[in-house]
DNA sequence: ATTATCTATAGATCTATAGATAATGC
DNA sequence: ATTATCTATAGATCTATAGATAATGC
């Protein structure tokens, strides 16, 4: 990584005991997902948060300065545990091409289970203040690092055909949007795909770019 | 299209004359879809778009039953726009692998025109009611068949390789997301990418899954 | 007379905070 | 004493409409 990557925010609070802070927060996040998603961010409200988080809105803004925090603390939190999912699945394979195949298959299957939270992200995050939205984006670029690497790792070890550094970091953006795809055409693409099939066509589809 | 298309939606109006109707929704159209792509739909009042669009609140009402009929108006109106520009661009090419080499180059195009409008869609027509919502969502279908179509030509004159109906249509999709892509990417491709550079490589990437 | 437009506002929120109260630890 | 929480509400909107006014065409 040549740039710097933004710094997580810190949300001031007035409450001292960070254990608390943590907690409370959690509850709010856990509230607030929900609500956005069934809602989302601009019809729910703060009292809402509040009551579903099982406290009072004086005490909500206690932990936060003001709603888009709660969008915020709501954004990390999913790119949080879409990393962490992610990581834990992706197992160093033998081969780049054995590592490729593994990854994207449970990128998917992860997008699959967590498709609520990434439409949410697609649909709310322009709601964010620049400095908030562009730390939300370095957390998305950090999932398409993965597959970069993958595909490099591939690449050197000679079982991945590829043409250039400008071609595989755009592999790796297409692949990451492919997962996305899964979630947000999935009026469409449930219709005809079962997951299973989504995974084969769509890693038969890749790796035909990626033979000689 | 075995499917029943979902009908447009007719708005009720106040206005009897059906003319007037359709100027002065033109001017609500153009005046909110501005306002939307810079505060998105929740943070436009209504008054603004009367404002804007050059009459009172009180007129604006005459010609729309509620905002959010301002907001279908505006993804209609767009996806519209969308599709003429395409259908004009989608010339009739000898072989199919001609016609999708020119198809995907000038649709790329079009995103990159249609970008503010593209990535409007994507955050807001959650905010539409159901039935709205599915008349949007047809018209992105619309755009994935003209590629859909495409695909099958060039199966069917031998110039693209295709393993089956299915593998199509998702090629179909894949295609019309990547286009997407450029402008919901745009922080991080602009960056490092050209459009032409993009409709280069992407193409490249598309002709390798359809070569023997 | 009929149609289109405007002004003024009802009615309903919603965010964020001030000040009061309860709980905790010295 | 200090920290966390709650209640009550200030202050600021915003959508949608009722009723008044202006413009148009017979």
């Amino acid at each position: 990584m040549s740039e710097s990557q933004p710094q997580r925010k810190d949300i001031p609070t007035l409450v001292k005991d960070a254990d608390l802070v943590l907690k409370r927060r959690r509850q709010i996040v856990d509230a607030a997902v929900e609500l956005f998603v069934r809602k989302g961010f601009h019809l729910t409200t703060t009292r809402e948060i509040a009551q579903a988080a099982g406290f009072s809105i004086g005490t909500l803004y206690e932990y936060i300065k003001s709603k888009e925090d709660v969008l915020y603390l709501v954004c990390d939190a999913i790119h949080s545990e879409v990393e962490v999912q992610l990581r834990r699945a992706v197992k160093e394979g033998a081969t780049g091409r054995e590592s490729l195949i593994g990854a994207v298959a449970n990128y998917f299957e992860v997008c699959d289970r967590m498709q609520d939270y990434i439409l949410l992200i697609y649909q709310e995050s322009s709601s964010l203040n620049p400095d908030s939205l562009k730390y939300v984006l370095a957390n998305e670029e950090r999932v398409t690092n993965i597959f970069e690497e993958i595909l490099q790792h591939g690449e050197k070890d000679g079982t991945l055909r590829l043409d250039g550094s400008k071609a595989v970091r755009l592999m790796a953006h297409n692949i990451t949007v492919l997962g996305h795809m899964w979630t947000f055409r999935r009026w469409f693409l449930s219709r005809h795909y079962s997951l299973e099939e989504f995974i084969k066509l769509q890693t038969s589809l890749i790796l035909s770019e990626l033979s000689a």
